[in-house]
DNA sequence: AAGTGGTCTAGACCACTGT
DNA sequence: CAGTGGTCTAGACCACTTA
């Protein structure tokens, strides 16, 4: 194949994502079966069943059994905007957006960071960049950025992060455009650091969020881990169905 | 087998499941291999491995390759990817939704409701269902919902919401279909009522969830206050580009 | 009847982790 | 080194849907 290093099933799942998002597959049309699958890549029907399998995971499929799959209609709209990094979600609303950087460095990924970016052994360098956001001088958020180094060759070097967008640079530097996102959201109470950086007593409600970003071909590069100041932010998410027939 | 109906690898999932549940296998423990699990429970290791795979998707293992399988920490994850209540996600992820309703009336509107709902003046009635909802028997949020009253006739009296799903009952006997919703998130503390409700101490953190719910026709119709337990709860939202180019 | 996804088998090789 | 999860093969039977 392309010589990649990434497992067969990912590549026939990007292959297929792309032609999603290329408009060659629609909402609601059917992909080629599994069987049929399997024989135009040339490989078995459990490899071709993963590749579907992890698309109809992300919502991206649907499964119907006795019909086959079929690209999702009630998947969330909007988010171009959530899709976007803080520079540019404050400066759309309005407000003057500033980073400290506490810490960027390239290193060694953790646990965590491995596991979330499926990071093969001989590709574990990451560049961390860690930030407390400001929106119109406030203190908003600590946030904690890994992106793969492999595909994002001296990166720290590039900008001052202090002010430039992180996601401009990726995008004017390397092409790397964020194409889709997995978000977590979890409440929680500030502990010491955290509490020190956010000017905000110990104890205080923090929003945690974890993301991870993937590129267009549906390869993750971004593991992202927040601490946003519970009294100064809320996340709003607009929610679409495409289709309504639901039973 | 036992000649039960449900596929081997759901069996295995919830007999490890049930395990973990009944705290013989805790937080942090190692689960068997896939391969020891396929062995003593006479299956192939793909069928292991799928039952275990399951309860990883599920966040309730955590797979670590060349380590083993382990327990992690119980979080309940609600995925936002489709537009449906509490009763159908938790279905989903496989555990049993319950309520206890706190309250169930038609009154006057209040003024955060009216000014969501857009109602207008000769339009102010709505039901209102204060609800405790339970995962496993377990508590995860109190729920206040309003709904149009004007629209739902005699709605609290139609089924009884300890166990209906409310979005069932408005589909079927009112047609009535969310079609899209705004939802806001944002970081608090527990106060007294509703640290009592969700059996948490005062200044825990929790998850403060607005809701708007709006018809096919982009009619507002239901609002909703939440408030989830922050230790046992975390918000997942997927997001992608809706319709970009991307070279 | 033909095709589909869902499940399942009994093997295999790999890269990785621990000791 | 032995053990682990991750990937992959080449088959198989089932329940289901559509025609």
């Amino acid at each position: 194949m392309t010589g990649s290093a990434s497992p067969l099933y990912m590549q026939i799942a990007a292959r297929l994502e792309s032609d999603i998002r290329l408009g060659i597959l629609k909402a609601g049309d059917r992909v080629a079966s599994e069987r049929d699958l399997a024989e135009t890549m040339g490989v078995s029907r459990m490899t071709a069943r993963q590749a579907v399998r992890r698309l109809v995971d992300r919502g991206i499929l649907e499964a119907r059994a006795g019909q086959g799959s079929f690209v999702g209609a009630s998947v969330i709209e909007q988010t171009l905007r959530s899709l976007t990094g803080f520079t540019e979600e404050m400066s759309q609303s309005g407000r003057k957006a500033r980073s400290i950087v506490v810490s960027a460095e390239t290193r060694q990924a953790d646990a965590q960071c491995i596991a979330a970016l499926s990071l093969p052994a001989q590709d574990r360098l990451v560049h961390r960049l860690v930030r407390i956001r400001l929106a119109d001088g406030v203190p908003i958020a600590r946030e904690t950025t890994d992106i793969r180094a492999s595909v994002t060759p001296g990166l720290l070097d590039l900008a001052n992060f202090e002010t430039a967008s992180l996601y401009e640079t990726l995008r004017g530097q390397f092409g790397l455009l964020p194409a889709s996102a997995e978000q977590s959201l979890a409440a929680s109470l500030a502990n010491g650091e955290a509490a020190r950086s956010l000017d905000i007593v110990d104890g205080a409600a923090v929003l945690k969020l974890t993301r991870l970003t993937y590129d267009s071909e549906g390869v993750p590069f971004e593991y992202v881990r927040s601490i946003y100041r519970g009294d100064a932010f809320a996340m709003r998410v607009a929610l679409t169905i495409g289709d309504e027939k639901i039973q």
